[in-house]
DNA sequence: GATGAATGAGCGTTCATTCAT
DNA sequence: GATGAATGAACGCTCATTCAT
């Protein structure tokens, strides 16, 4: 067996690992489960990680450091609230509907439990939520957002909205493009369900 | 002890449930945890359940079937889409401010297999989302929604909001009432969070 | 429910527990099938009976004291060892030839362990042995059987001749009339397989 | 405890199942007496066995499959149907009256199932039957044995008888040898029960 | 570093038996 | 006598983790 530079093995279990999970759930997945996908023997497995549990935290912190780093730079490099959101948006649809068993491990077997439920609001969840309530807050500051709705709530209802395309999607046939719905979801969020023009036209009397 | 005969048992276990699922997470509570604090036998529960899935997901079904049977009339007293989108989301805070362990079950225990999740998409989530989505068609109908928005999309995305309040404040210190969340979630929803100033610049001339 | 004469339940649950024991095995019968192929409530079995082993015995026991007795009367009609052994196993065959569950449980369910084994052998099988026993003694005195063999050891393996027939008749496919069996195997056991052409013809020269 | 590799730990395992099984039955055997008597951790049975019916199953098969090769070979070095009659007696009713444990489990505790028995049925017992069958046939061809009677009746009878001495053995206080019953018992399925002087005498009269 | 045999704690579920009615 | 709801002890098996090699 040839000496790989470390870290290939690595990344062959978070690999593998993502495999598993997604198909056979969590708790069903064994270790040797793991193990065998990656090729590797068990106990290998405990060089590179605490537990099972360290395995999940892992693959989600490593996953969501770099795709969080990733939206943040898109998002400097446009201007304008509403051109972010629709930026974010646009990635977090896409980074799910091109990585699906991503999508089933993030959006089903990383909410088994309080456990991990809290440390991922405690973590990624919260500088994704940062990040949306910064760019809602300049949108607000600029005057592209209404400054009457509180921005926390409105970053928590965009990302609900995000949430729920892709899990109905993992959940369902996933016989469209997920990306094509952050159009939309914007375009509802920023401008709402409301018919405009019966407003506009009352007030344009 | 005394041998009773009917089923207040049954709900005593289901109430216990609840708390044990909620303080504990699913896998890590016993049934014999269940037991104990319902004040019967490990052996009892299974004169009324399954096995212990069979607990969770009737917990689910029966508390869920009655407050959308709830919501549904709630609903049909009230006129216009505005109105009922309001009325639901009221409900829906509501239901989860008042019932913690409930809550937690729902948002976090319940959403920990594929397997729960799609059981939980097939009923309850199914009619909840045809609820809504028949309200919104309405609103189309009578010209208080914008026609252009597909309309599974927006009861996705007003749903996805309202899950996402509720997840935010489970797993978040709980020290705010959630239902007073309503509102601003369903203005934000029917008006959107871009700044109607900006139409009313060039209006206002 | 009418009162019947008390112990027509008893032969109820009895008459269940052989068919059940036979077509389920003795463990893996529950008291509640008897009950329920009785037509009474669990907790009436143990009115009639200690515990399940008690069913299983006294089956036994009342099904075995009654045709041993038979046999012991068919016997005593009959005249010499040869006449008196084919009557036993004509009797012995066709008692579980015409009744097939009781073979069943006799053969296999009531050998489950050398407690039963041990009550049986101090019990039943002492009795039949010994009236086997006496047959071939009388044989042996009045010449019509040979002297020099052990009068046990000739009465167990004709009962284990019979026991072998009706063992292989029970878990073969039972195509074939076992009382039929009665002749040959006492003709065996009587005349033995050797040739006595041979043996006759040559010394008879 | 160092962790060895190979199995020797299976037969010390099967070992330690046989003295388990012939001491308190199969059903009252745990999995964990098992383990504690072979050395072994509770868990470690389940490498080398699939279940606890596996280890029964495997115990039987294995010490079988040795038994009938080493008596088909002894017989195939004796000529005659009556010398290999006799050799499979003796060989059959040695290997249990040494191996006491041995001849419990597979008199008492393999015959406690239908499954059981069926399984037994089909594979070591019909391989011995055939292996007796063929004995008497040739027997029949060559004169030496009573070309009248049913080859395959015979080799039941024998069977039963052989049988029938070891439980009765292993059931009572086994103060003799049960080897020496071979002989007695092949004279007894050979010659007759009958007395052969008094029938000759008077028929040839 | 890598292996994989061994470990043993842990638990859902069954079912014979009891006993209040 | 009869019922059947309730009991709770009992156990086979799994699998995350360890560690001698």
């Amino acid at each position: 067996m040839p000496r790989r530079r470390t870290d290939d093995k690595r990344q062959r279990i978070l690999a593998a690992a993502t495999r598993v999970f997604a198909r056979k759930g969590y708790f069903a997945s064994r270790v040797s489960d793991i193990a065998r996908k990656a090729g590797v023997a068990d106990g290998t497995i405990y060089l590179y990680f605490r537990n099972k549990d360290d395995i999940l935290v892992s693959l989600f912190d490593e996953v969501m450091a770099e795709h969080i780093a990733t939206g943040r730079r898109e998002v400097e490099a446009l201007q304008g609230a509403p051109e972010r959101l629709r930026a974010i948006a646009a990635h977090h649809l896409r980074l799910f509907g091109e990585n699906q068993d991503l999508a089933v491990v993030f959006q089903v077997e990383l909410r088994q439990s309080t456990k991990f439920m809290e440390r991922f609001t405690a973590s990624w969840f919260k500088d994704y939520l940062d990040l949306l309530t910064e760019v809602i807050e300049e949108g607000q500051r600029d005057g592209s957002l209404r400054p009457d709705l509180p921005r926390k709530l409105v970053a928590k209802a965009f990302f609900g909205a995000l949430d729920e395309m892709v899990t109905s999607w993992i959940l369902g046939r996933r016989d469209y493009d997920l990306g094509e719905l952050a159009a939309p979801v914007v375009d509802l969020i920023l401008k709402g369900a409301a018919n405009p023009v019966t407003t506009v036209t009352r007030g344009g009397k």
